[in-house]
DNA sequence: TGCATTATTGCGCAATGATGCAATAATATA
DNA sequence: TATATTATTGCATCATTGCGCAATAATGCA
């Protein structure tokens, strides 16, 4: 039926990582399981936001869940997800030096 | 004045790359330099179009553009974004193969 | 059972993003 | 100079996304 393509689902995947929201609750999880109700306050936003973006990475295989009482746990399922972030980073890393270099040039 | 944060800078990256025109015309750039005049009969879309993801694209450091007569060429300047790929490759087939072991399971 | 806590879902709103047509800019050529 | 080619930008439209309030579900406890 839906005979996704390489590009679509690598586009997807990309797509649930490219929010602040979302990179910041991996950071904070990377140091272990949290339940959402630890994850919230960290977090300047409602908790309905919050359980959607736990949700879709979830449902991305990024994370997963445990039950537990009332309360809702998540870890980090894909750690390789680090990985790509370090990529970013580089770049970023990259792109800022050379601008720098630019406006220094320019003086 | 913007005061960007690691995770904006991050996502605003990662959201660049995922959008699945760009990312064909990503490896459809992959083997040497193009000009926009033979990016665009490979792509399904409006001229207009591909040409605002190049812009994108260029904006963000990952391509780099050379004018030469009425044509422009387009390169990669960032190699670093197929790295990403292979990661985000890596865990789409981890998927993948994870759902095909649960499906066979179920039987 | 009744109540509190935790998390999710329903719904509407505002902002953003992708698309395509038409118009424009820039260059080459007859 | 007039015309054709290449690429971009203006503009309108449509779909998607993130957000927050309110309502609902699920569990634990008095």
């Amino acid at each position: 039926m839906s005979e996704l393509k390489k590009v679509e689902l690598e586009a997807g995947f990309l797509q649930v990582l490219a929010q602040p929201t979302r990179l910041k609750i991996l950071y904070f999880l990377r140091d272990g399981e949290k339940c959402a109700c630890e994850i919230n306050p960290k977090m300047h936003e409602d908790p309905s936001v919050i359980s959607r973006h736990l949700v879709k990475m979830r449902e991305a295989g990024i994370l997963v869940s445990r039950k537990s009482g009332v309360s809702i746990f998540y870890s980090i399922r894909q750690p390789a997800v680090f990985d790509i972030l370090e990529r970013v980073d580089d770049i970023l890393r990259f792109e800022a030096a050379e601008r720098a270099e630019f406006a220094a040039r320019a003086l």
